[in-house]
DNA sequence: ATTGACTCTATACTTAGGTGTAGGGTTTAT
DNA sequence: ATAAACCCTACACCTAAGTATAGAGTCAAT
């Protein structure tokens, strides 16, 4: 199939399937006599396996890191299951930080007892030129 | 003060505390018959502030907008509510999200029961290659 | 055989928040 | 008075993951 169709099926844009040609996350596909690409089955799982495991938090390096180990003769279930780890442990502490903001933030929002006052003498707006804890 | 020492004070970068004015998070300071850039007190809490407001999660566009509702006459404690529950909002969503990805890779991560296995056959990878619920 | 839709490459642009550099001028301490 | 340390502007670069464009060539249907 053309790069069109392939990118129908797969709900990218044309221009991201190259981008990805680019990046060495699909192998470069073969060409017609007129330089076209011809796609293939592979091709749309490939493309299913990278937007996959970008929806669970993974980036284009370190799927491209994924999909090396897929293929290296040596390398073991194991450690796909490091790299697992690894992004959820990441994905941990960015909750972490999250959670505290949010706290900050309504901590701050029960700063406000009348919100009519000008903003100028706003608690909220005062409790960031100084401290937050 | 001079540019090196506000941003000593600070805790950030010379070329930041420029960035800054660029955008104008920080008014234009006064400049000696040199050029130097003249700062004072008032410029390391703008910068103390920007820095917090940062820490709970606004970007400096919405710093921006912050801080002019500040010196917005009508404007009211209450519009800085506002923000801060809007903010409150892309927090939540961001959580929820991270949430869901954590979820999903704790089931990959349980799917894995022979670690030693080739990673070609690895069932982790093979999900990604097709469903994810 | 021509038109419209598609494809090609190469390059630049986008957002966000900076960081780094080149090529100069200034200040301060000795 | 000279050297180190600082400051100036203007511009380019960085990451991440694309998106957009120009200018050219190709394919499919009428």
């Amino acid at each position: 199939m053309k790069i069109g169709q392939l990118a129908l099926i797969s709900h990218v844009k044309v221009e991201t399937v190259r981008y990805y040609e680019r990046r060495g996350l699909i192998p470069n596909p073969p060409r017609r006599e007129s330089g076209y690409r011809q796609f293939s089955q592979k091709d749309v799982e490939r493309i299913r396996f990278i937007k996959h495991a970008q929806s669970i938090g993974f980036t284009l390096n370190e799927i491209t890191e994924l999909l090396s180990l897929k293929v290296e003769p040596e390398a073991t279930c194991g450690d796909i299951t490091l790299r697992i780890d690894a992004k959820l442990n990441d994905i941990k502490s960015k909750i972490k930080t999250l959670v505290q903001m949010e706290k900050t933030l309504m901590k701050l929002k029960k700063a406000c007892k009348t919100p009519n006052a000008p903003s100028e003498e706003c608690p909220i707006l005062e409790s960031l030129n100084t401290e937050l804890e």
